[in-house]
DNA sequence: AAGTAAATTTTTTTT
DNA sequence: AAATTTACTT
């Protein structure tokens, strides 16, 4: 049996229990991709399963594409009537919903639109806007990442509400705004990527004769990264297996890192507890890195508390210390990277690297010094080119054409090109909409067809824009329509929304460099679907579904000399040499985690995850300065590097380094950040305030902040005739007091007004008997008030 | 209504 | 520093 003739026995083991439930516990690098696949084609092969009886999950689209590919040459050779389904998770939930949405019979239809984070982003500012609550007392981002969060928890909008208690005003707010949310998702028949999961759940959940069928089809599952599941893919994966139990999960729990997106480690180490016949089988021997490499990822992980104790092993050799550089500043840091590349490029130009950071900002000083060198590099991540918004407006056509519902997508091409139709027109049309809780496109037929035009306050001209506009969407729907009855190319569609809706025309017309790129930019999306309509031919719908669902992440490019990524982006992946760049408090760990011990362990395994996608070769650099927000800043090497075992790492510095310090012991690593700042100083006079890594971005964030001030500065002296500077000092730190009489309204103050209720202060103006304040009433919106008139009293 | 200048914010990580 | 949002001009 050839198949089996490259695993050991444990691998073996793992793909030999073909029936019931199995956990492959894979530490990083034990073949844990090649057991998945080898499983596949011996089910395949060896045990006559039909291929469309197999189910393969993963995350991203990086992980199913590799998977399928290796699956493909497993079995090359054989003639199949059926390919296994590997896919992700977002992906096959679309899949079962384009089928069989509706009966669900909760008004969805199969025509559903998706929308990602940035549709999704714009419905709130839109709810936010209609329920009165300033945008800067509660970022977008914060309300959707609280949607999110629930959405993944598996709690529905009652379970939401339910936990919140009436005092608290934000919290308040961001229920009622889920709340719109919900609606205004449900009337464009629109899922966001967390509803795909929940509907998919609730749709075997709710439906047995559905569930029975997605059972029969998938006799065999197979889920690859279990530990990074949430409670909705666990119990999307309960429901699928219900009937068959042929489940084979793989996964490590030293690699969970997606705890920020409700992943719970529990599912994978509750594993045995949900399926009390599993077995389970242990991957522990490492066929990646060097024992150095390995002895240093595991001196780190070992700080973590919640950790199953497990060592990998290798008989690779001990191979080279870890290298290691101090750099003065984040250029420095960037040329170096790009001088090692150079030189080990130099000695062998096919040895693939990787330089590996935590966030996508850090990679353009990277990028720059690479080019500098004439280095040709690969970078995942960032900016996708669906993001690209020439890109998101053809799509947007695409989709308004196929689902005219949808209000963001039509909102994004109304008006672009320009036709005409402005803000005024269009705050007209949304107001409309909104009190008949019509769609903007229900709207814009009823104004356009109506015979007398008493009591629309647009102008002619408006109407006539509008008409045209409703005209251009009706003939692209039309043309769509019909190439779908003919079998005709997507990419036909595609050209069709490029060139229909005047959008070539207005960038043909603009003659600029950028405006060029455009062009450029949309002949590949042309082309992806030219590359699309020769594979699937699953129709435009898919199409689109296919652009809402990739991210950029999924285009990297195996063989590429150089990739630049994310440490998350290179889940899975290995390369010969890696850079692991940024080791610093508050970048690696990031600042946002550095407070929860819970995050901080995630970012520990973070850096584990990073260090064992090294093969042979793993550097590991830092900068003494940091660039944040454009202002300079002191930065302390990583805590992670401090936990490292100092014997196996070599200094690459030039002259004194944290590392020559910490190894001589004579001083801890903060000392030493001090002392070799003092040094900088003498360089660059700029005053250099110690990056602590706590930013007061939040709103309690913020009150905290005031909180400190308040008990810093002791109350002030007695009064003493303001002067100048004084004055404006005073004015400007009037923060919320509770010493302070009750008569300040300042903002951040709740109060009570007769007719309108508890409200928020957001702004006050003004002085004396001129004060305006700007309050916020839940249910009535913002208003400006004078306080000597208002009436308010304290809430 | 559209384009430009000024002000403000932004950075976790991803489907 | 760069990108996005808002304010202001024509």
């Amino acid at each position: 049996m050839e198949l089996l003739s490259t695993l050991n026995p444990q691998q073996r083991d793992a793909v030999l229990t073909t029936e019931g439930p199995v956990l492959i516990l894979a530490g990083a690098g034990s073949g844990k991709t090649r057991v998945i696949t080898v499983r596949i084609a011996y089910l395949i092969a060896e045990k006559d399963v039909a291929p469309h009886n197999i189910l393969a999950v993963t995350f991203t689209n990086k992980a199913a594409g590799e998977m399928r590919e290796r699956v493909e040459q497993l079995l090359a050779g054989q003639k199949l009537q059926s390919a296994p389904l590997v896919t992700t998770f977002h992906s096959f939930c679309v899949r079962v919903l384009r089928r069989d949405i509706e009966a669900l019979d909760e008004g969805y239809k199969k025509s559903f639109t998706i929308y990602d984070t940035d549709d999704s982003i714009k419905v709130i500012k839109a709810a936010l806007k209609d329920i009165g609550f300033d945008e800067k007392q509660l970022a977008p981002r914060t309300i959707l990442s609280a949607i999110s969060n629930a959405k993944n928890r598996g709690e529905n909008f009652d379970d939401f509400a339910s936990k919140i208690e009436f005092t608290d005003e934000r919290r308040q707010a961001i229920s009622r705004v889920y709340k719109i949310y919900e609606e205004r998702l449900r009337n464009a028949n629109a899922l966001d990527f967390d509803d795909l999961l929940i509907m998919t759940v609730r749709l075997l959940r709710n439906n047995p004769e559905i569930r029975d069928k997605y059972n029969d089809r998938f006799k065999y599952i197979l889920v690859d990264e279990y530990q990074d599941t949430n409670p909705l893919q666990f119990s999307l994966i309960g429901y699928l297996t219900e009937k068959q139990q042929n489940i084979c999960v793989v996964g490590d729990d030293a690699q969970s890192i997606y705890r920020f997106r409700q992943a719970d480690i529990r599912n994978i180490l509750d594993f045995e507890q949900h399926y009390p016949k599993a077995k389970v089988v242990l991957l522990e021997q490492n066929y990646r890195s060097t024992q150095t490499i390995l002895d240093v990822a595991h001196a780190i992980i070992e700080n973590n508390v919640e950790q199953k104790k497990k060592k990998l092993w290798t008989s690779n050799p001990g191979g080279e210390k870890i290298l290691y550089f101090q750099a003065l500043d984040g250029d420095g840091e960037a040329r170096f990277v790009a001088s090692q590349v150079d030189e080990l490029r130099r000695r062998d130009p096919r040895k693939r690297i990787a330089i590996l950071y935590r966030t996508n900002a850090q990679s353009r000083l990277f990028e720059e010094a690479l080019r500098r060198y004439r280095i040709e590099y690969n970078i995942v991540g960032g900016f996708s080119f669906y993001e690209r918004a020439e890109i998101k407006d053809v799509i947007s056509y695409l989709k308004v054409a196929l689902n005219p519902f949808d209000d963001i997508a039509l909102l994004r091409v109304v008006n672009t090109p320009p036709r005409g139709i402005g803000k005024t027109t269009l705050d007209e049309v949304s107001r409309r909409a909104r009190s008949s809780g019509a769609s903007l496109w229900e709207t814009t037929a009823v104004i356009t067809d109506l015979e007398h035009k008493e009591g629309i306050n647009l102008t002619p001209r408006a109407i006539e824009a509008l008409r045209r506009f409703k005209s251009t969407i009706e003939s692209l729907a039309q043309k769509i329509a019909d190439a779908g009855q003919s079998d005709r190319p997507v990419s036909e569609s595609v050209v069709a929304a490029i060139e229909d809706s005047g959008y070539a025309a207005m960038l043909r017309a603009e003659n600029s460099d950028e405006s060029a790129a455009r062009l450029e930019n949309l002949e590949e999306l042309v082309n992806a679907a030219v590359d699309y309509d020769k594979q699937e031919a699953d129709g435009l719908r898919d199409f689109i579904d296919h652009a809402a669902l990739t991210s950029d992440t999924d285009k990297y490019d195996r063989n590429a000399a150089v990739t630049m990524m994310t440490v998350h982006s290179a889940k899975g992946l290995e390369f010969p040499v890696v850079f692991l760049v940024g080791l610093e408090d508050g970048i690696f760990p990031h600042s946002r985690s550095i407070n929860d011990p819970k995050e901080l362990e995630e970012e520990r395994r973070l850096a584990y995850v990073a260090i064992t996608r090294a093969e042979t070769l793993l550097y590991v650099t830092h900068s003494m300065r940091r660039r944040v927000y454009g202002e300079e800043m002191a930065a302390e090497p990583s805590q992670f590097l401090n936990e490292m075992p100092l014997d196996m790492i070599r200094d690459l510095s030039r002259g004194q380094s944290w590392l020559s310090f910490a190894k001589g012991g004579k001083a801890r690593s903060s000392q030493y950040a001090v002392s070799a700042l003092r040094g900088e100083n003498r360089e660059s006079s700029k005053p250099k305030n110690l990056y602590t890594g706590k930013t007061y971005n939040s709103s309690e964030a913020i009150a905290e902040f005031f909180k400190k001030k308040s008990i810093e500065q002791p109350k002030p002296s007695e009064p003493k005739a303001l002067t100048g500077f004084d004055k404006l000092r005073a004015q400007a730190s009037q923060g919320p007091n509770p010493t302070a009489s009750n008569k300040a309204f300042v903002p951040g103050a709740h109060v009570r007004h007769p007719k309108y209720g508890k409200g928020l202060v957001l702004r006050r103006e003004g002085s004396g008997d001129n004060v305006k304040l700007t309050v916020s009433f839940p249910g009535f919106g913002q208003k400006k008030l004078i306080e000597k008139y208002a009436n308010l009293e304290p809430a």
